[in-house]
DNA sequence: TGTACATCAGTGAACGCGCGTTCACTGATGTAC
DNA sequence: TGTACATCAGTGAACGCGCGTTCACTGATGTAC
C-alpha cells in the first residue's frame, strides 16, 4: 500500500518526521521474528525498538496482526532469495533434462538451508494463514522479484520444458514438491526431528529430494 | 512417571481428594489443544475447567511446558488412533506388495485427515520440540499401544517383506514419508494453502501419496 | 511573498486483560503406637 | 480399638509482567489565498 522507496537524500520527504516508520517497524519486526518465530512480533517491542511510542504503529498498521502479514510477507521474499540463491552456482551441460533436474533440487535445497538457518523468519514466513490466491503477491518476491511459489514454479516449468516431467502431471506438482521440503523443515527446526544431527539432517534432505525426483 | 491407573471403583484411591487431578488437568489440556493449538495450552485455564485453584496444578505438572509436552503426547497417541482407524477397512487380496502399498497410503491417508478435522490437536502433536529417540514413548501411544512413528514404521516394514521397497531403502524411510504428509497438513491448516477447498486438498492429498508411492 | 489555516505523524497516559508463578496456609486422610 | 501425629493435595491471596488498544492531545509541516 504505502510507497516505501527508500529514503535517500533526495528532496522529496518520504513521509512525515521519522522518514519511514513503516518500515522501520516492518525491519524491526522481522528480526523480532528472525529471534522468536511469529509470536514474538510483537507491536510494543517493534516501536521500542524504533524509539517511538506504541501507538504510533496504528498510524501505519491496522493492528498487531497487519504487522505480524507484513513481516511475514517480508520473511516469504528472503525465503525466495535463499532458493534462487541455491540455484546460481549450477551451471549448464549437454543434458537439459538433468540441468532441470539439478535446478529443482538447488531449489529444494536452498528452502531447507534457510528453514534450519532462519527457523524463525521460516516460521514466521509460512506459519501465518495465507491463501494460494496471494502466492504472487508482490510483497512477497525478494530482490529478484520473485515469491518463493514462483522459484518453486519456475523449476518445475524447466523440468517440463526439458521433457524430464510429462506436462500431465506438472499441474499442482508445486503442492506435493512444496510439501515434502516443508514437512521436513517443519519436523526439524520445530518437531519430534529436532534432535537430529546436521549430518543427519543432511542425509534426510538428500533422500527425500531424491524422493521427489523420483516421485513428481 | 506418575501411575494414572483409571479412577475405577475399586478400594486404593488413586490419588486424594479430587480423584485424579493429573488426568483432568490433561484432559482439560487436550481440550484446549483441540480448539487452540498448542498456544492454548494454558495452566490457569486448565485449572478453572477442571474446578480448582491455580497453583494446584503444580501439584502434578512442574510448570507450564510440562503440561503442554504432557499434552502434545496425548495428541500424537489420537493421531496414532486415526492413522490406525484408516487401515482396519482394508481388506486383504492375492496382491501382497499391493496390499502393502495400500496400507502406507491408508496411513497417510489417516495423518492428513486427522490434521484436517482436529488442526489444534494436530499442531499440538507435533510443533512441540521433541526428539525422535522419544519416538515410542508409550506417553505417545494411542488406543492401540503404538505411536504415530511405530505406525509408520510398521507400514514400511510391510512395505518391505511384500517385496514393495527395496530393503536398502527402507532405514530412514520414516523421514521422508513423514515429511511429505506432515508438510501438506501444515500448509493447509496454518500456512499459505489454508483456502484450498475440501475438494482441492483431496486432490492435493491423492497425488501427493503417488509421489510417495513412486518416489520411496 | 507573507500569513492563516488544515493536515496528520507521533505523544503521553491510561485501560483492562490474562498469564505464570510463589507464599504461607488448611484440613482431610492415612498411619504408628 | 482408640488417639496423637505426620503427610500432602488443594486453597486464597497476591506479585509483577507485558501485551493490544484507545483517548485526547501537540506541534511541525505543507498549502491555499
Amino acid at each position: 500500500m504505502t510507497d516505501t522507496a527508500a529514503t535517500s537524500g533526495d528532496s522529496t520527504r518520504a513521509t512525515y518526521r521519522h522518514g519511514d516508520l513503516r518500515q522501520a517497524l516492518l525491519t524491526a519486526g522481522v528480526e523480532l521474528a528472525r529471534s522468536g518465530g511469529p509470536d514474538a512480533v510483537v507491536l510494543r517491542e517493534s516501536t521500542r525498538r524504533v524509539g517511538v511510542s506504541p501507538n504510533a504503529a496504528y498510524r501505519h498498521f491496522a493492528d498487531r496482526h497487519a504487522l505480524l502479514t507484513a513481516v511475514s510477507a517480508s520473511a516469504q521474499g528472503l525465503v525466495a532469495d535463499a532458493m534462487l540463491a541455491e540455484t546460481v552456482a549450477l551451471t549448464s551441460t549437454d543434458d537439459a533434462a538433468a540441468d532441470a533436474r539439478r535446478r529443482l533440487r538447488a531449489v529444494g535445497t536452498g528452502y531447507l538451508g534457510f528453514a534450519r538457518a532462519e527457523p524463525g523468519l521460516f516460521r514466521t514466513a509460512f506459519s501465518v494463514p495465507d491463501n494460494l490466491a496471494n502466492s504472487a503477491n508482490p510483497a512477497k518476491a525478494g530482490a529478484a522479484g520473485l515469491t518463493p511459489f514462483q522459484v518453486l514454479s519456475g523449476a518445475l516449468d524447466g523440468l517440463v520444458a526439458a521433457g524430464a516431467l510429462p506436462a500431465a502431471r506438472r499441474q499442482g506438482a508445486e503442492l506435493h514438491a512444496w510439501s515434502a521440503v516443508h514437512g521436513l523443515g517443519m519436523l526439524i527446526i520445530d518437531g519430534p526431528l529436532r534432535g537430529l544431527t546436521a549430518q543427519m539432517i543432511d542425509g534426510a534432505t538428500e533422500r527425500l529430494l531424491d524422493m521427489v525426483d523420483r516421485g513428481i
